[in-house]
DNA sequence: ACACATAACGGAATCGTTTCCATAATTAAA
DNA sequence: TTTAATTATGGAAACGATTCCGTTATGTGT
């Protein structure tokens, strides 16, 4: 069986190459009558053009890479589905990568993807990411590349985040009017921007209140999930132990409540917790966890707007060097509650 | 700023395109002396090689279409990450879609890799996918497909599932040997093989304890979480409500627990539950939940290993059409617990 | 010294589409 | 009626990498 391609269309029909292709692109050099007779026989065929040899021509392969720090997270999962609801439309496909928290991995991403096997990237970085290096170098190949939750500031691009700031200093204001006086901050790593944002929120609601902060307070944690159990262990264990925790990232209110089952303190009795998280079924733990909750589906919506715009009009201008703040949502649950 | 492809450095270089080609891809033709040279211009004008122009010339394109009902499942997640650990350490490209439990959006996504977009295909279907004719196209077009978790059974191919029969049995008995009588079966649909061999295994774990089953007993699902949840609410509320449930699927048993929090029923001692579910916060919950874990990393493993065993080794033999069974485990929490 | 093998490279075709540039036939304008 | 414009199509180049098929040196064996 001869392969179906513009080239043995031509040949049954009697027509060049340029003809079918024209046919099948439905272009107004093309009389109805022949335009029918080629889809006729395209779709009898069962033809599919190649994708390869389009792309190779158009120089454009209708992927968009998306890298993120982490498959098993709902935020992540929710910005991709609401991503693909628009790219979808527009015929666009979606080559997905998971760094796993890991720079030399997102490197090794990043060099995969400059070839130009996709016409644009949306990413959140990893947090050991503090360097932008590699990252520079796809703006200069040209290809567009936005940020969202976890950005690289210095990239001049847009980039789509929640009120990290705000959400810090509401959740912590939210702690201490429920009775904390002792409020930890759990804290994945120094350098990415929303640490940082989200810290610097937790900071002023502390400061405000007047109380006591000590550097202790703020706990680095790291990827060795071990590691962390053991630090936050040892954390809660002394008499000045935290009367209130905010967790800057989901997992580690997750570890929060694991180590804390095995001690005698209860929450909210005991210790107070909120936690940045889109988990769905925060309300369904023990106790109920109060959450930070980013508008993830818009996030990944706004992102996939943005990037059609771009790649769909010829000439468009550049993407903006912005920063697009989505805001989260407080959810207080018994977890907090006094 | 000229493009950087293999024409423009053998210009640079004084030499035919064949040749750079040749030592950038370390021919035994080429010497050692000119193969310095290249690579060492090409290291320096950070030559990318044009993925289309490859995937053109060799009719593959190193990317695996990956299909999934749902990305906000921890499950399917994992499988992911598994697949995506050894198809990276090949250099193949993972192409992800969400059918989102739709059979229209799954035929949709079937024919835009049918072009030969893909050089295979891994999925798990939509609950509603209960003819197999797109998927039949597909092998068709003589683009290897494989299956997991929801299965095609008709087509001829390896298809990966754990021990779901069995599975359905153990959790079932498991809640007969904590005393529930009265045990009910949550079922996503009756069109996917996963639901059938789950409700058989459960069919006849309550078959040989003798108890009076009946067929309200299954509850058939469906894809309206509202719905479900009025349905569960309806079968909890008469005095003949179960005492037990087993639900094939996790987002039912999330349902069930949501419900049943505006219930004055009590799980474990009014009502026990065992779910299909790999949550990894499964002992967070209120109660913390029995589950049945799929070990969703190592399908994702075993399948990675299968395409990537098919695609790279020339002449290699067709897939064989077989059912690997890897077997789930049944984590007993205080759910189901007398 | 001659035939022959091998090493090292160049030239051109190829993959499948799209598009630039003709060209023939028909139609409209002058 | 002649020229210009339009319509509908064909031929060939181009996208970038790979590979088939030569070709020229150099080396080896007798």
């Amino acid at each position: 069986m001869p392969k179906v391609n513009i080239k043995y269309l031509a040949s049954l029909l009697n027509m060049a190459p340029s003809t079918v292709s024209r046919a099948l692109n439905d272009s107004y050099e093309i009389s109805p009558a022949t335009k029918a007779k080629v889809m006729a026989l395209a779709k009898e065929l069962n033809y599919q053009p190649n994708p390869y040899a389009r792309s190779l021509r158009a120089n454009s392969s209708k992927t968009i890479g998306v890298i993120i720090p982490e498959r098993i997270n709902n935020f992540f999962a929710q910005v991709i589905d609401g991503l693909e609801s628009v790219t979808q439309e527009y015929g666009f496909h979606l080559l997905v990568y998971n760094s796993h928290e890991d720079v030399e991995q997102e490197k090794k991403i990043i060099s995969y993807l400059l070839g130009g096997r996709v016409d644009a990237i949306i990413m959140s970085v990893s947090s050991q990411t503090s360097s932008s290096e590699h990252l520079i170098q796809v703006q200069n190949q040209g290809i567009p590349i936005i940020f969202f939750d976890r950005i690289a500031q210095d990239i001049p691009t847009t980039k789509f985040i929640t009120n990290d700031f705000e959400s810090g200093y509401l959740g912590t204001k939210h702690l201490i009017e429920q009775g904390c006086r002792k409020i930890f901050f759990l804290s994945l790593s120094k350098e990415i921007t929303i640490g940082k944002e989200r810290l610097n929120g937790y900071l002023k609601a502390i400061n405000e209140s007047g109380l006591a902060f000590k550097d202790s307070w703020v706990l680095h944690c790291t990827q060795e999930e071990n590691k962390n159990a053991a630090l936050i262990e040892k954390t809660l264990f002394p008499i000045d132990r935290p009367d209130g925790i905010i967790s800057s990232v989901e997992k580690l209110a997750i570890t929060t409540y694991q180590v804390l089952k095995k001690t005698r303190l209860k929450v909210p009795q005991d210790v107070r917790i909120v936690s940045f998280s889109n988990m769905s079924i925060a309300d369904l733990l023990d106790p109920p966890l109060s959450t930070i909750a980013q508008p993830a589906d818009k996030i990944g919506i706004a992102c996939g707007k943005l990037l059609m715009k771009k790649l769909k009009i010829k000439k468009q201008e550049d993407i903006q060097d912005e920063v697009i703040i989505i805001p989260s949502v407080l959810h207080i649950r018994k977890s907090s509650l006094h």
